[in-house]
DNA sequence: GTCTATATTTCGATAGAC
DNA sequence: GTCTATCGAAATATAGAC
């Protein structure tokens, strides 16, 4: 053979390396933004050369568009439990838990969403224009339909899932104004409140809980 | 006199050029955030050679920091309709107009701010930590009020401002993602739609309806 | 597949004539 | 107070030995 490294163990090498990079990539877009962040610093969280980085990404956008496509893939799974609800206490209140848990869980992806939307999307207008939107479409029908139904109040769906998305991912994107008002990061506690706060609040706004 | 130009001029040039060079900064900041933008992309929007923003500004950092307050300041003062109002449907209701007019009117500061907090407010902890927990202390303590008298549900007053911040400023911060799944730019009555949800599943969600 | 050294560009900031 | 020219630092990306 040619290549002493056989295909399969590359693979294995070129999945792992991917990985810690990405990670590392994912801290640092949240922590700077696309502009702020340097391929040194990914490179020094990763603890790999800087050459190495351009190896497995070819260029720095390369690698911010594959940390912005995670996320988004993240999201578009959080809904199932509500496409397979028989009505929007359970549905709404499930998406709304699975959404917080994110939040909980991949503040950093959040944010780099975030900042990629507010800059415009200059990488995933794409993904807005096809995938969003008919995601988007689907689940306001199944709103639309619970309101036929009587089961909730004729809010417009679009705008409910609006405030859903802003305030789940308030808790991300925000995190540190909102540990810097409590005095500290949320602890386990004040995470499940804030979950039936929040969870609270809307169905009984959309007239889910009489 | 050793200069031609008598002090009260001066003072009017300094503060129409500052004021040129804040607006052309809070759009290319919104744009780029902190370290995407450039003094010169700055300066070609404010159609001055980049040298004149360093004699008005000492640093990058100092611009971005006048750009900073300024929205701050303008939130800050939201809400008065907040504090004098007698109940919740009044009060909060107003709050959230204002606080969506400003989104409407500033999206380019909210989003300065987003990008802000959401990298660790670098420039700005020390507001997090003096002003703005002061001003939501005294208006958690008025939603108290409310609550004791009866006038809305006992939710819990801090995450009940969270909400109202994250969705209020998301038609700002996510403006793009708004228009895109919009189909362009939301008109006078979209906007109008939209205060008015926001408004009915908020104020029904605490219980100031019934 | 890894890493050192470096080419090339662009940035923030300043000097100095006007 | 304005503007051209430029410095020094730091960035992305690549070349080439191993």
């Amino acid at each position: 053979m040619r290549d002493p490294v056989r295909p399969s163990r590359r693979n294995e090498i070129r999945q792992a390396n991917e990985a810690l990079i990405l990670q590392a990539a994912e801290k640092v877009f949240a922590e700077a933004g696309f502009g702020g962040a340097t391929m040194q610093l990914i490179a020094d969280m990763a603890g790999l050369p800087k050459a190495n980085l351009h190896y497995y990404f070819a260029t720095k956008e390369d690698l911010y568009r594959r940390v912005v496509q995670n996320i988004f893939e993240i999201w578009l799974h959080a809904a199932e439990a509500m496409d397979d609800a028989s009505g929007p206490i359970a549905g709404i209140g499930a998406y709304i838990e699975a959404k917080m848990e994110i939040s909980r869980r991949h503040p950093d992806g959040s944010k780099v969403w975030a900042y990629e939307v507010m800059h415009g999307a200059p990488v995933i207008q794409d993904y807005l224009e096809t995938t969003l939107r008919e995601w988007t479409a689907g689940r306001t029908a199944l709103i639309r339909k619970w309101i036929a139904e009587g089961k909730m109040a004729p809010v417009d769906p679009d705008h409910l899932m609006y405030m859903i998305w802003a305030t789940t991912q308030h808790y991300a994107d925000f995190g540190h104004q909102i540990a810097t008002l409590n005095g500290g990061p949320l602890s386990d506690a004040a995470w499940a409140a804030a979950k039936e706060s929040v969870k609270a609040i809307i169905l009984r706004g959309i007239g889910a809980l009489e």
